[in-house]
RNA sequence: GGUCCUGUAGCUCAAUUGGCAGAGCAAGCGCCUCUUAAGCGUUAGGUUUUCGGUUCGAGUCCGAACAGGAUCACCA
């Protein structure tokens, strides 16, 4: 029980709850009024000053009333007088408590029922203090909701205009497990979260712009695939039947472009079940959409476009910094292809060697461990990791891949080791994928075979045969380009954060010893 | 999964060679009618993550577990 774990600060503050309501004050009510947010307050009054002002006056026509309704985060009492800010989702507003317009009793009541963090409702008049802040002259105010647990102390000083915090919360643990209360104290993780929103609710008015259908594709699958990665698994109880956790939207996506819906999106949620790191969550954010009619090419005119134009949206600017690095994403985005990238930055021309095991030797000879029977287009990706990925600082599309490590994408026309697809690198970081879409049924097949026999060795990552994706391709598929993006990623870039567990509310952490006990009495 | 680092009051952090576990904020009490990291005085607050070991004595050394972080591996 939550009252057994108590501190004494907490006891004290669940007492005075209790008493409250022994005294016949609700400390949860159910109704509230609220006429202004807190920014709101304040500029109502500031252009009333201004009216007076404008009108010669020394006091304002008539006074500006308020009703505000917040979560106290500052107290500062001073015997006969107390100062208070609440804060809402605009903003804070300094509150003054005075003797004079509340009386002894009123004030004591303030001073000795409230804490920080409780929830307050207060009305009375907007005025200017002599310092100069504005500020609710408090006539009237109740509790709304009381807190019984402590937020972590924080305190802000403006120092030449800049605000600084002192000895906030920043324990990783405590901040993601309960991220309500990271929220509460830290003004940028709930700024980073706006952005967050206001990203993704970008990137579907530039699709929707341009006549794309948003559409909800099935998470739980029979058959997983449109990725290599390991999935998650499940059990339909009723059905006896084994599920997993989508890697990706493509397959489904593609079957709907067979079906007619010649652009196509999902923004959503795809399960990869591997390690985590700072750019790896095992639930993340996509963003996938398949435009027919169009190649790799349209598709990569497309992205720097949307990519651009969701920041200048979200941010003002397309000049974002991120580790350091001024990065602008204003088209068009640099073009290189693997290929000269490559001689560039290894020294190597990757057409030299047309097989895995001459292309061995030359990583044996650069010292970078791979696998004996890694197949040629892993091996590049090796090389491509070590020399290529770190200098692509400023917007690239990374194109041209080796066929065998892109099961679902196009050849170019005339080069049978290499497929239309590209990569958007920032600041060395893969941000997006794409390809023009394998639409011939029968290639597609063997690809999918091809792939099961390359990874036969390792069944964990064998991509297994879609059927149905197969005979909805016979069905014909017009020439498509598709996309895919890390939402996570994209935010991260946008906000300057280093660690996808910045960006998404929950992340994933272990689960704790009282999360595994509080399952075992669950299920008795 | 490997390697390295970390875990001390509600929060942020100290603690000398192994020798009485401390500060600021937050909290309690007192004073204070324009404060804003309010101020002054005062009081309380600890299973030093957990379990075990070494030692006269462990926050400190050793082992294990748990959790977090960094990095590598994995990851189109």
């Amino acid at each position: 029980m939550l009252q057994d774990e108590f501190n004494d600060i907490e006891r004290n503050r669940y007492e005075k709850m209790l008493a409250l309501r022994e005294a016949g004050i609700e400390p949860y009510p159910t109704r509230v009024i609220k006429t202004h947010t807190t920014a709101e307050a304040i500029a109502a009054f500031e252009s009333a000053e201004k009216a007076a002002q404008a009108a010669g006056e020394s006091a304002l026509a008539e006074p500006v009333k308020a009703t505000l309704a917040g979560r106290l985060r500052a107290i500062r009492n001073m015997g006969k007088l107390s100062f208070a800010h609440i804060e809402d989702r605009d903003g804070k507003v300094q509150l003054l408590f005075r003797l004079d317009e509340l009386g002894a009793e009123r004030l004591a009541q303030f001073v000795n029922d409230f804490d920080l963090g409780d929830y307050i409702e207060t009305s009375g008049e907007m005025f200017r203090t002599r310092r100069g802040e504005v500020t609710l002259q408090v006539m009237n105010f109740k509790m709304i909701a009381k807190a019984l647990l402590v937020l972590p102390a924080d305190k802000d000083e403006v120092v030449n205009g800049e605000t600084v915090r002192h000895s906030t919360l920043t324990d990783p643990e405590i901040r993601f497990r309960q991220r309500y209360v990271d929220l509460a104290v830290n003004p940028e993780v709930r700024e980073t979260f706006k952005v967050r929103a206001e990203t993704v609710k970008a990137l579907r008015s530039f699709l929707d712009e341009r006549s794309f259908v948003e559409v909800e594709t099935p998470i739980l699958q029979p058959v997983y695939g449109g990725a290599a990665a390991k999935p998650f698994t499940t059990y339909h109880n009723q059905l006896k039947q084994e599920l997993f956790l989508r890697i990706s939207f493509e397959l489904y996506l593609k079957r709907l472009v067979v079906g007619g819906i010649d652009r196509v999106y999902e923004i959503g949620r795809d399960f990869r079940n591997e390690g985590v790191s700072f750019k790896h969550n095992p639930e993340f954010t996509q963003l996938e959409f398949y435009m027919a009619y169009a190649d790799y090419l349209t598709i990569m005119e497309l992205t720097e476009q949307m990519v651009s134009e969701v920041a200048q949206k979200v941010l003002g600017t397309q000049i974002i910094r991120f580790d350091g690095h001024e990065i602008d994403l204003t088209p068009p985005w640099r073009r290189l292809t693997i290929r000269q990238g490559l001689i560039e930055q290894a020294g190597v021309d990757i057409n030299d060697y047309p097989t895995a095991e001459a292309l061995s030797a030359v990583l044996k000879e650069k010292g970078i461990a791979h696998k004996p029977d890694a197949p040629r287009g892993k091996l590049i990706g090796l090389l491509m990791e070590e020399y290529l990925e770190p200098t692509l600082i400023q917007p690239t599309f990374l194109m041209d891949y080796p066929r065998d490590i892109s099961p679902l994408a196009k050849n170019v026309p005339g080069d049978p080791n290499t497929v239309e697809r590209f990569e958007g690198f920032i600041a060395g970081v893969e941000l997006c994928n794409a390809f023009t879409e394998l639409n011939d049924p029968i290639e597609q097949q063997n690809r999918f075979i091809e792939m099961g026999r390359a990874y036969a060795s390792d069944d964990e990552e064998r991509h297994p045969l879609d059927e149905d994706f197969v005979r909805a391709l016979a069905y014909g598929m017009p020439p498509t380009g598709g996309f895919g993006m890390g939402v996570d990623r994209l935010v991260m870039f946008l906000t300057g954060n280093h660690n996808i567990r910045e960006v998404i509310l929950f992340p994933h952490l272990r689960s704790t010893r009282e999360e595994d006990e509080e399952t075992k009495t669950d299920t008795k």
